[in-house]
RNA sequence: CGGAGUGUAGCGCAGUCUGGUAGCGCACCUGGUUUGGGACCAGGGGGUCGAAGGUUCGAGUCCUUUCACUCCGACCA
């Protein structure tokens, strides 16, 4: 195509919102342009890498074996009610009435209607396994949208699921899948990683993330440096020995006046923070009630707020406020599982398992107790709740375990009968019986994997774009159009290189050479073959976006060579 | 949700304190020169100053309300 005729608005300037350098390129290079809080138009060369990346995923999907569908964006409430997603979901689903005033949604995921649709027409063992797949607009209403194409609200997605007789079954899907997505993101190009991951709103157990590896990830990954473990730190585990305190101190209440913080309590009593034990506070919320719940971790650690949800099956965990602190009768800096409220729920680390001669707050103002044994406690239960910290131990092999920051470009999940039960999706065995759905969904953010191919292969000119993703092969650029030789030659350098069934990229403005090259920097092609003042001598220059280097070759071995 | 900030030409900004004909750079259009690293000269087009209401002879500027967008945070007890 001729760069005369595509609309690539380049610019000079970086718009201000901008701050992440995929964001910055895209919108520069005219790949994209913004129209609202998380919402993008895609110009030309954006919708053609958009094709690129559909197009890969696709490919290798269709030759797993999946199916192509097409569901509705806009999504009846109704399935969602069915499902008990309505109400949990949360903000991030947009909600709205047609003028019937009728509930709907903007889908957010696809399950309900997936399962709906399958529900419909699959009815035996026979049909089954059966594994769908689409690549369709989602919208969820983000908190609060950022970094240009990778946290929108209106996204591209490729969403599949899978329906199985039962889990051996769907395993062997899901291993299939994850089979499939590493040959999806290593075709793109993309230096990855698989992680274990919490499961989230989707529900289920089992997922793995697709982790893209880059310093502007969302997501902190550990990873172990001696094996091949790797998982989200909302899902990450390690080794553990309980602590047990030298000193045996009897069990008593000791007067600790303004000791508010770890820091204060461990300095002032002279025990380790590993012993203190921390209490934080949260109120949990259900679907229909809440409860408060103390977490008790060590001194030395921090919360995880997802596993913690997860320990009390809460949907959602929130601060608690003075005054709510004061009504569960809990004292802010003072406060500790042992003789607390009774109406309060208490959740321990599983680090302290066996524990001896710990310190926890009474429950008293400007007292802790002294040598507490976890044996003491009552009414109590052990979770893992806290964060796995650089320098802990794999599980795996006790290698170290270090964090690094990564894009989370795939997720797969074994769902299990999470949808099939309640939306009653069932299927008649080959004894005649009704069962309902095993099932797997598996994820792709399409339009963020745009952000993250950037993310990953940028410099400080411009866009590198992968093979497989890049808009065009290579560029031919006529460094001036006004010289008949170079224009001509340009011309026919164009259509042999099409006619070899490349995807050309002609730049025929009429602009100076350094305008071109900035732009061809900046939009970052491949490959391109520059038409300029070496021509007189026959020759013409290959160039290649990732290093710079240039080649001078003659014109009839350039076109042999390319 | 909490905190901070910004809305003036397509983009980046000045002008607002101290009310008096709406400006600059880039981009765009016309003509000419130039043509290997974002050229130059001359001429030109483009604005409900986010919106609504108010004060005033007069509001981009002052007052009230509102909307949108951006950034930071959502830790700890």
């Amino acid at each position: 195509m001729r760069f005369s005729n595509l609309l690539i608005p380049t610019s000079k300037e970086t718009p201000n919102e901008a701050t992440l350098q995929s964001h910055i390129y895209l919108l520069r290079a005219g790949f994209i342009q913004s129209v609202g809080s998380g919402l993008y138009n895609y110009l030309p060369l954006g919708k053609m890498v958009l094709d690129n990346i559909s197009r890969v995923v696709k490919e290798e999907l269709d030759s797993a074996g999946a199916q192509e569908v097409s569901l509705g964006f806009v999504t009846p409430a109704s399935l969602w009610r069915e499902s008990g997603r309505f109400e949990k979901y949360g903000k991030e689903l947009l909600r709205f009435k047609d003028r019937k005033d009728n509930d709907f949604v903007l889908g957010p995921t696809h399950e309900e209607m997936m399962v709906n649709l399958v529900k419909q027409s699959v009815k035996s063992y026979k049909q089954l396994p059966l594994n769908l797949y689409q690549i369709n607009l989602k919208f969820r209403d983000e908190i609060r949208p950022r970094f240009g194409l990778m946290r929108g609200r209106e996204f591209l997605m490729k969403d599949g699921y899978s329906f199985h007789i039962d889990e051996e079954d769907m395993q062997r899907e899901f291993y299939l899948m994850q089979e499939t997505y590493s040959n999806i993101f290593t075709r793109l190009g993309l230096d990855f990683r698989i992680v274990d991951a919490d499961s989230g709103a989707i529900g289920g157990s089992g997922s793995k993330e697709f982790m893209v590896l880059a310093q502007s990830g969302e997501d902190t990954i550990v990873v172990c440096e001696s094996c091949e473990y790797g998982a989200n730190i909302e899902a990450a585990v390690c080794r553990y020995i309980p602590p047990q305190n030298e000193k045996k101190e009897p069990f008593k209440k000791v007067y600790t006046p303004n000791a508010t913080t770890i820091e204060e309590v461990s300095a002032f009593l002279d025990v380790d923070p590993v012993l203190c034990m921390k209490v934080v506070a949260k109120r949990a919320l259900y679907d229909e009630s809440s409860a408060v719940v103390m977490f008790v971790i060590r001194g030395n650690d921090t919360l995880q707020e997802i596993k913690a949800c997860n320990s009390v099956d809460a949907n959602e965990l929130v601060d608690l406020s003075e005054e709510e602190l004061e009504e569960s009768g809990l004292i802010a800096g003072y406060m500790g599982p042992l003789k607390a409220p009774e109406a309060i729920r208490v959740v321990i680390d599983k680090r302290f398992q066996d524990a001896t001669g710990l310190v926890c707050g009474a429950n008293e103002n400007e007292h802790h107790y002294i040598g507490i044994d976890i044996s003491m406690l009552e009414n109590v239960f052990f979770e893992d709740i806290v964060a796995v910290k650089e320098g802990d131990k794999c599980v795996c092999c006790g290698g170290n375990l270090y964090y690094t920051k990564g894009i989370e470009v795939g997720h797969i999940f074994q769902l299990g009968t999470r949808y099939s039960d309640p939306l009653k999706a069932e299927f008649l065995d080959e004894n005649g019986k009704s069962k309902p759905f095993v099932m797997g969904t598996y994820g792709i953010g399409v339009s963020r994997l745009i952000a993250a191919i950037i993310e990953q292969n940028h410099d400080d000119k411009g866009c590198i774009w992968t093979k497989e993703s890049a808009p065009f092969d290579i560029e031919v650029i006529i460094s001036n159009i006004k010289d008949e030789m170079q224009y001509e030659t340009g011309i026919k350098i164009y259509e042999q290189l099409k006619s070899k069934g490349f995807k050309v990229l002609l730049d025929d403005r009429k602009e100076r050479f350094g305008f071109k090259m900035k732009d061809y920097e900046l939009i970052g092609i491949p490959r391109a073959v520059i038409i300029g003042q070496k021509l007189e001598e026959g020759n013409v220059e290959l160039i290649d976006r990732d290093d710079l280097v240039s080649k001078t070759l003659p014109l009839d071995i350039f076109i042999e060579e390319i």
